[in-house]
DNA sequence: AACTTTAATGCAACTGAATTGCAAAACTAC
DNA sequence: GTAGTTTTGCAATTCAGTTGCATTAAAGTT
């Protein structure tokens, strides 16, 4: 994946390519907490970018069950499992079938018990 | 639905009665934002009250796009629907046909936009 | 190159939903 | 009753995320 590429409409800054390229290399969604100890910035200038690639549409992001807000570049369109129990977070490649007349649908989170957990 | 039915572990108490009342009389998840001009009850109360119904399966909750988490009393299984545009939080009573192996699934949250900002 | 304009960054202070400590009040058991 | 437990209210705290503001870096102009 090439970040000039995804970044046509912005300046790729060292800021935001050192966060790009972590996700990038994730194969899940991170945090804040997770990755900022891998970014030399302050958490300011992460988040004020982190909105700038969401207004792009470069990443997506959700809030888990810990209040804390997940972003991930979709490399390819999935779904997501959080477990109620462990708290981890899965991406599901599994083509979820759903469609519900009349609205577009962006990401579907599923909440439950993981197979690690039940 | 009988309030001395869902609560049979735990006592049931004027301010655990209020909060019960408001969330089985609403159609849809509500913050605590939402009801407390409704509760005579110090918001401590409310948010530990909420942590035992969750305890005892009484209620459910999940946060939304805005922070705030949303609960309400499941009559009937059900999903959400959060609108990624303005908000909005919508039960959906579709049956929705989503099964995971070896994964417990307890709640479907989808993402997107809603008939209303399409 | 020097000069202006615009965007990006770092630091500190702030925000707001939710949590916690603690003492007072309300139940329960004996 | 009164001893013990649970619940409540108030105030203070927590913590992820945001904002104000001054500084720095980049882009555009002559």
């Amino acid at each position: 994946m090439n970040l000039e590429n995804i970044t046509k409409n912005i300046k790729l800054t060292t800021a935001r390519r050192a966060i790009l390229e972590v996700l990038v290399n994730s194969n899940k969604p991170l945090s804040y907490e997770d990755i900022k100890d891998n970014l030399a910035m302050d958490k300011a200038t992460f988040y004020r970018n982190i909105t700038k690639f969401e207004d792009e549409n470069i990443i997506s992001s959700f809030e888990s069950n810990d209040k804390k807000r997940y972003f991930e570049i979709q490399k390819t369109k999935h779904s997501h499992f959080i477990c109620n129990v462990c708290s981890k977070i899965e991406c599901i490649h599994e083509k979820l079938d759903i469609d519900i007349k009349g609205y577009q649908i962006d990401n579907i989170i599923i909440k439950g018990i993981c197979p690690n957990c039940l």
